[in-house]
DNA sequence: ATCCCCGCTGGAATCGATTCCATGGAATCG
DNA sequence: CGATTCCATGGAATCGATTCCAGCGGGGAT
């Protein structure tokens, strides 16, 4: 982690924590009928009464924001611990418009790479001191849509998002209303709006180049849809690719799926159906890539052996697979991390830069497969 | 920063919400350039003063709890659509003591276990238009207790958490405070709360008698820290199946890790190392079983001849792994969707009853060995 | 000594919605 | 036809915190 000017946020008021075990153990003394217990129901106007100032000064001690003498100074926060006084967020965001949450919009968080970074987002939030709304748009922009609107009207002090379609449903919505915007992984046309991605190009390139590299000439692409630009971004990179190492451009090798499992084994069929089938394939997404993965078993064809196999984003457990995959990866937590830092930067009224992450190939069995082996093999 | 004197006037909002009042009369067709579009500053003042009627009217209208006259709903509806009123939902929170936000809080959304639960309790959150405020306590007792401050203050109207430790901290402090609480997969002991759990004795109960179906006598257990309840209540079903089957019950034939994949490969191999070892292993985890099958693979053992393994949690590529890994699942969605629902009934007032889910047992290739093939191949 | 400024404070307005209360008019009843 | 009830409504209080404003006392400058 680098280290970010930490920012002035006023610290949700003090930790609770010691106050309960010291002067919540002898309550009883003072008062037995009296209600000793934390009560979430304590306001600044207790801890102002009990410190014996107006809740001006209490609010002015408690926030840090203004001049106060020490003598005040002590008496509140005394006050405020021994009443157990939390602030009520809700009350400081309608009066103050900053309600620390903002919301997450991701396609789903089981996808082990969305859950990366939903944790990167969560925790980096966390250390400011906002909570984070997770959202599951489920790859259906209309419930991608639902979600912006609960948001809005959640009135979050910023989103970001993973997004999906043309851009516009809410998303125009979201613009118009100026709310403090990042995207991640993902982008859409027409907006500018900051987003941290991975750089696409160079991921496939990587790819490309490495199964270039051991001899293989007919490459099968399994894409993601157009709809989204990591679907798009990734399809050109790979035509570009294609012509540069001057492999085989049929066009019968370039498929498209949707991000899903499934799509990944009817597209794995069809290439494999091909009367000249490839010999490598490259998938644009971890979940297709499994499909795929499955498939070729089911045909009796070994990943590693008789067809070589790449895949995007690296999970976990890829390695543990048989055989274990080579992927070309990011860091999702990273990606999260860093979008949660853009918009925390925006929502301070900073003006973000985009970033572009590197990837990097991680080459392992799946894709020691020699073009000639498989050739050797027909189809199945 | 705020050096500037200037007068109290918010200037992001002003000058849209002014010159649309005007402009609204006759909207796209006579300025299309200066469309309708929705400010998310639109307060239902506005509404009421276009509608011409009070707020206390609009409110009545929008809200539906109170009777109103036709012409006035019609107008106060129109009037919100034309401005694209959004009610602030961190104002009528602060009324209503309604927040219409619950939070979550799990281990780690990166596990995929944890991520079906948070899915189905955040899709099932979203059907009644609450917002799931997501917190990953990274099996830390400290964080778990920060977040719950932070939902705290956040006036949260609900929590679901599956809690770890012996609820010392924030725990206690959340019951005192009377918020709506459900615990999801795992309790704590010493609390009367409504929760979400799955049939653990019957799940271990299950994977034990299907591995002495096989013939397996010396079973070795990988179990989950004693901090944990799901940790403690399968190390007790585990030790009465053994009894009930009369199966050998070593000391040394049980350990204990922390729910992390390390873990499960330091437990395996302390069993492994047994001068008797075991001749199949239940891991009460599933990412102790992934650290688990590393470690034997290492040693040179194959899975599902040399050494059966049974795992906990079903997670989707299990079936993908070399060799697909036998396992007592529960469905992690309905875990989720469940306590979301627990909890919502909590909040309407109800009063919720404890559900136990039950557990089954998906027996794939990891479990075929059977104990005299590993006999008759010294341990390593 | 007088004036000014500054630090600190209490009081009050404010954020946006809900809800209680009183009122005016229509409808109902004896 | 007068009295009671009911309905819809406007106005105002309220939720809990922040922040502006005015005032008070004291120290420093003139």
């Amino acid at each position: 982690m680098e280290s970010i000017p930490k920012p002035a946020v006023p610290a949700v008021i003090s930790p609770t924590s010691h106050h309960q075990g010291g002067d919540f153990a002898a309550p009883a003394r003072a008062r037995p009928s009296e209600r000793p217990h934390v009560d979430a129901t304590v306001t600044l106007k207790d801890v102002a009464a009990r410190a014996g100032v107006s809740v001006g000064t209490a609010s002015r001690v408690l926030s840090g924001h203004s001049a106060t003498s020490p003598a005040a100074r002590e008496r509140v926060r005394a006050a405020a611990t021994e009443l157990g006084y939390r602030v009520n967020a809700r009350a400081q965001a309608l009066r103050s418009a900053r309600s620390h949450a903002v919301g997450l919009l991701v396609s789903d968080v089981r996808n082990p790479f969305f859950a990366d970074i939903a944790h990167g987002a969560e925790q980096t939030a966390l250390a400011s001191s906002y909570v984070t709304l997770l959202a599951n748009a489920n790859e259906d922009t209309a419930q991608q849509d639902t979600y912006l609107e609960v948001f809005l009207t959640q009135r979050v002090d910023g989103i970001i998002i993973a997004p999906q379609g043309e851009g516009r449903g809410n998303l125009r919505t979201l613009e118009q209303a100026r709310v403090p915007l990042v995207f991640v992984d993902r982008t859409v046309d027409g907006f500018d709006v900051p987003s941290v991605t991975a750089d696409n190009a160079q991921g496939v390139e990587l790819a490309v180049a490495h199964l270039a590299e051991q001899g293989h000439t007919r490459i099968g692409y399994i894409g993601g849809p157009p709809s989204v630009s990591t679907g798009r971004a990734r399809l050109s990179a790979f035509l570009e690719a294609i012509a540069r190492h001057r492999l085989d451009d049929d066009p019968a090798l370039i498929t498209a799926g949707d991000f899903r499992r499934a799509s990944g084994g009817t597209a794995a069929a069809k290439l494999l159906a091909h009367h000249r089938p490839p010999t490598a394939l490259l998938a644009a997404d971890s979940l297709m890539a499994v499909g795929a993965l499955t498939e070729v078993r089911q045909r009796g064809l070994r990943i590693g052996e008789d067809l070589a196999l790449v895949a995007f984003d690296d999970i976990e457990w890829f390695g543990e697979l048989d055989p274990p995959l080579t992927v070309v990866a990011h860091d999702a937590r990273a990606l999260g991390a860093t979008a949660m830092r853009l918009l925390l930067d925006v929502i301070d009224g900073g003006t973000a830069e985009s970033v572009v992450l590197p990837m990097r190939l991680i080459p392992r069995r799946s894709s020691a497969a020699r073009p000639h082996t498989a050739a050797s093999r027909p189809s199945a």
